[in-house]
Order: structure tokens, then C-alpha cells, then sequence
DNA sequence: CAGGAAAAATGCGTGCGCGCAAGTTTGCGT
DNA sequence: ACGCAAACTTGCGCGCACGCATTTTTCCTG
């Protein structure tokens, strides 16, 4: 494992060669200027290869910003001491890792925010958080509790989404969110953090529960 | 609203006129040995008209089995008294909805359980419970839990998709699950009801906390 | 280092999702 | 009753996802 192969390591090249020519030739003309068949010719590698390594054209341009923000974030959950409160180590390991972003990141952003498809993919990629992370929360929990990881780490994965999609919208129209939330107070779109943390908070006494349960 | 006029009723008719095609053309030959051009003439409608009903040639099979189970979902949220804890009467509704199923809605079930791609519509229709189920939340929770209503409603969707994955595969290599929970206990798949409970368990302290903050 | 097995890349063909620009039906106001 | 506007349907075309069979590359073992 130490040298994955000149197999593994070729792999991991073309599926990075892919990203970045699918997100320069987006960024260059416009995100449906460009088909499939540049994309893997700017990789240098034949079309139907391409979907070998990405399901849908959209994938592959957000896939060059989201990149292993999966193993990432469970790593950070795992960098926590033991001693904290599982709620919060998740918590924070999430809005570190979606607001720890680069520039580069960010320009690809507001590229994927025109763009309802990108959007789509965008917001399913958050889904991919759900296996590493149900991983690192069974460690915590140990192997009773591993079937309610999987429910917090998927209601993790859930509550990541909803606060993308609210944050991910400034430009939308005032009426059309009229259809039950007409009480009055709608979240104002605070920065990515906030609503990070708001959406997860509910989630807290869960954690809590989860946690107790098993270190009494 | 008392007519809903003929343009929505004959759209609905269509509507269902495809759910059926579509559910008894698969029945009739295999599933994937019907195309849609077949569905769309089992129907009386053109190809194109097909797909301003049904995104995915899945989804119209799928529908079938589904109907509208995310409003009786929560209408029956809506029915329970509101003395008896939100977590349960959410549990209930689910459980409920999920396991009075007719003699029909099973033999499609199995159909589903054949095909891969079935299957995955299958899951993914049940994040269509989010919307309806956030609304009847948000009741209860009132409009300050707006925000909150919409995260627990996304869990439990989630937590349901966790519940109907593990319950819809008894044929599977037993190695194939040997990644991670390899410590040993792992569920024997029991009952529909019994895993649906057992995913919405862990989310109960979340609910019973949300509805605490609003009646204390 | 040679040769064979495993894995990945490629070509090809089919059906599908969907945007666009007509044509057709429904509903509503006058 | 009539006609107009909005909603729905339909034909057309393009690109894409994916299964299958073949070729090329990588890896392991004797």
C-alpha cells in the first residue's frame, strides 16, 4: 500500500487531468459550451473513458471543487480528542472544511451558482459525506451503535444540504418562497458557516443521545 | 378547488394512465424489455409527452408502487393527536404508511427488488417525503422552528432511505459487506417495521429537544 | 524475464432526457 | 357566444449514459 501501484497512481492522474480540463474549458466559455468529447480530448483520452470515471458531465466540473472534501472532513472529525462532545467535533469539522476554501475554489463557486444542473450535482455530491462519516462516528459510538451512525451521519449529510441549497440562492425570487413560509422570518442567508451550524444544531441532542448511550 | 378543473383532471388521468402502462408492461415482459416509446403508446401519448410526466423511464414504474404516499405521510402526522410526541407520531405515520401495503403495491415490490435501476428509484423517491412531512413539522413547531422542521424532516427521509436500503437486499455476498462492519452484529434484516423504527430511533431525542423549545 | 491473467481503455450501437419551436386544447373575460 | 391568452402536447434534433465486445496496458508468478 505504500506505493499504490503505477495502476492506481495513472488512475488518479487521468481523473485529476479530467477535473481540471472539465472546470478551465467551464470556466473558459461558457459551463454548456462544452460537451463531453472536449472534455476528454483536452484529457487526452477517449469519451467513453470519461464516463468511466464520472457518471455525469456536471459531475465532473464539481468534482474539481468538492475534490476529497469526504475523507477530509472525517479525518477532521477523527483529529478531535475523544474528550469533546461528538456533536460538536462533527459540527466544527464541517463548516472547517467548507470554509476552508481556497481562491481557486471560489471562483468555481460562483461558476457552478449559474448553472441549475451544476447546482444539482453540486448539492448530490454532498450525499458522498455519508459513508466516512458513519465510519468515524461508529468508531466513537463502537460497533453497537454503528447502525445509529449510519442515521446520524446521513442526517449530517442532509443537513449539510439544506444549508447549501439556503445559502447557495441569493438570487432568487421573494414570491416563490411564499408557498408555506409566509409567517414571516426566513433566515436572512447568513454566511456559510452560520447556516452550517444552524442546520446541524437541530441534530445536537441526537449526538447527545447517541453518545450518552454508550459512556454512561 | 371543489372542480379542479378538466385541464388537472385530465392531466392526472394521463398521469396515471402511464403509472399503469408503465407498471403492467414491465410485469407483462421483463423491465428493461420495455422502452418507453412502448409505455407512451400503452398510454395514447407521444414519447416527448411522456417525459413532461416522468423525468426517468424508472420513475414512471416506481410511481406506481409510491402513488402519493408523501401526503398521506403526512396527513397522517397531521391526524394524531397532538398530546402524543412528535417523534411517535411521525414514527407511527411512517411505519403506517410504509406497511399497509396492498396485495398489488407488494407484487411490484418485488419487481423493484430485480433491477438495480428500480431500485434506485426507488430510494430516491423517498426524499419526496421532505416537503410535505417539513410542512405538517413546521405546524407543530411552530414558525420559529421553521428552520429546524425542515432539517428533521430531511432526517427522516434519510433515516427512511437507510431503513428501505437495508431492507430490500437479502440477496446480497455476504464478503460485499465486510468493508467496515466487519465487528459482527449486523442487523438480520428483520421486519419492514422493525427497521424502520430502528432508523428513526436516533432522531427521537432530536424531536423530543425541538419540541421542548416551543412548549416548555 | 517471459507469459498469462486481470484490469482498464476504446469503438460501437441503442435508447433516453431535454431544449426549442411549432401546433392544439382549455379556460376566462367581455 | 366569441376570441384571446395560457397551458399542454407534439415533432425534431442533439448530446449523453451505458452495455457489450475488443484491444491495450499493467501486474504477478514461476
Amino acid at each position: 500500500m505504500t506505493t499504490p501501484g503505477l495502476r492506481e497512481r495513472k488512475k488518479q492522474a487521468t481523473r485529476e487531468a479530467l477535473r481540471e480540463a472539465a472546470l478551465r474549458l467551464a470556466v473558459e466559455r461558457g459551463p454548456d459550451r462544452v460537451r463531453v468529447e472536449d472534455i476528454a480530448e483536452a484529457a487526452g483520452v477517449s469519451p467513453r473513458t470519461y464516463n468511466n470515471y464520472f457518471a455525469s458531465r456536471e459531475q465532473a466540473i464539481v468534482s474539481a471543487v468538492t475534490a476529497d472534501r469526504e475523507e477530509r472532513i472525517a479525518a477532521a472529525v477523527a483529529a478531535r480528542p475523544s474528550g469533546v462532545r461528538l456533536a460538536d467535533a462533527v459540527t466544527d469539522a464541517v463548516v472547517e472544511q467548507y470554509t476552508n476554501t481556497g481562491e481557486r475554489e471560489h471562483k468555481a463557486l460562483l461558476l457552478i451558482t449559474t448553472q441549475t444542473a451544476l447546482r444539482d450535482a453540486f448539492l448530490d455530491a454532498t450525499a458522498g459525506i455519508e459513508p466516512p462519516l458513519a465510519a468515524v462516528i461508529a468508531e466513537r459510538l463502537g460497533d453497537a451503535g454503528a447502525h445509529t451512525a449510519r442515521v446520524l451521519a446521513a442526517s449530517v449529510a442532509a443537513a449539510v444540504r439544506i444549508a447549501l441549497e439556503g445559502w447557495l440562492r441569493p438570487t432568487e425570487d421573494a414570491d416563490a418562497a411564499g408557498s408555506f413560509a409566509a409567517g414571516g422570518l426566513v433566515v436572512p442567508s447568513g454566511s456559510l458557516a452560520d447556516q452550517l451550524r444552524a442546520a446541524l444544531a437541530p441534530l445536537a441532542p441526537a449526538f447527545d443521545a447517541a453518545e450518552r448511550r454508550t459512556q454512561p
